[in-house]
DNA sequence: AACAGTAGGATTGTTAACAATCCTACATTC
DNA sequence: GAATGTAGGATTGTTAACAATCCTACTGTT
């Protein structure tokens, strides 16, 4: 027999984890923008899925962050505040920091490579001037790190800021037409990632979301003059 | 007209709140020990509440980590293992020690007050020998950090945690049966909150947890030799 | 014209019944 | 006797109808 290579079948498959990709899809795309109302009879008409099924699903999305849900009034996707946005980067500057200072001595090949690969799938995405594909690897990039250390509540928490994160880099490509990750922007990331200056590593991490976050802070002006 | 002090009337009454308020109460309490299976027709029966409110109070838990749900199979009380203590010190660890940086140079009276109040509360509950209230009131004088830095995402983060380690504060009590917080253990931190040295903060937090983690890293083992 | 009061419709919250899946115990085969 | 099939019951997933709440637009009053 050759060597077995299955994917585990999904058992995912309920109606509520569907919704639940569907709904953070829409979202984090930008179809959905910030502040619209969801109104479950139309959702779930226009999902093909009764109510019960996409209540729970908009209590998981509530849980990270993407949907705010006031008591028989009404659920509304997550506006967008300059408070949260700064917020969002400077946790994610302690997360990654400490991510980085979990894998620095059990860096292996595995990692590395994952690293260096996700790296050129970034790069291509960007020369292929393929935007959301763009975005979608830069995250992924990231992902490799936190993925790797192996924390899985630090994992967790990542996720669940992901998919903000992911929010604000659609809308802030849209709203200015071409601005998706800069090309070699993650270069010395990676490159200092293989290194052995831990220090020089986290002092970078700082840098680059300082610079992520002076990108998309402007964001919030632009949408509010917009309205 | 005198001042008006009213406290705003509780508009949270939904059915699906109070079940996650109880449910969680009833975890956090060690009445639904780890493990435990959480049958839906029963648990509804118990609550006076059908199914629906109640699997959305579900999902919500496990988001929290309080619960693990496996699709067509069952929700369960999650599980305690070595590796999760560990990696909610770990990470308790850098939240507050961010938590400390954010606040520094922003401290004022009002949380100067609440810190004293509330280390006062604590060591009335352990005087009183009172361990439920002490296992409360300690969470409690962390939180009341967590909650003067006034960065939401970081309190927020700070809640998911909570209600995990109050399980293990309060498995680790009843498992040895005196052992609540130790009276006294929290001066050094609440002195060095009112200084002016962020680097001794920091090194005691980190000690103070290491502490914790040292206190309830037994529990596991004694659990798992207990069945 | 400004304000309070009040139907009416729309929307969320809740329930109970129905469908799909899983687990267990027993029967069957080799 | 070990492995494989197979009902049956128990449990979760899903649905559609019902109840409670809220929002809006209209009315009437001053």
């Amino acid at each position: 027999m050759t060597v077995l290579n299955l994917k585990p079948i999904h058992k995912n498959r309920t109606l509520r984890a569907d919704v639940v990709d569907q709904l953070k899809d829409a979202i984090i795309s930008g179809d959905l923008p910030p502040g619209t109302k969801l109104v479950e009879s139309q959702l779930s008409a226009l999902l093909g899925v009764s109510r019960g099924p996409l209540r729970e699903a908009i209590r998981q999305l509530e849980d990270q962050g993407l949907i705010d849900s006031i008591p028989y009034t009404g659920t509304y996707v997550a506006n967008i505040t300059v408070e949260a946005i700064q917020e969002l980067y400077s946790f994610r500057t302690e997360l990654e920091q400490f991510a980085f200072r979990l894998i620095w001595e059990k860096r292996d090949e595995s990692f590395y490579q994952s690293l260096t690969k996700q790296l050129e799938k970034l790069t291509k995405a960007i020369t292929d001037n393929d935007r959301d594909a763009a975005i979608f690897e830069e995250l992924e990039l990231h992902n490799v790190v936190y993925k790797h250390c192996g924390h899985h509540l630090l994992q967790d928490t990542w996720q669940r800021l992901r998919g903000r994160l992911h929010l604000y880099f659609t809308l802030h490509q849209k709203a200015h037409n071409r601005a998706g990750p800069l090309i070699n922007a993650h270069d010395l990331y990676v490159e200092l990632a293989h290194g052995e200056d831990l220090n020089a590593m986290l002092e970078h991490v700082s840098d680059h979301m300082q610079q992520g976050y002076n990108k998309v802070e402007k964001l919030v002006s632009d949408l509010q003059s917009n309205s």
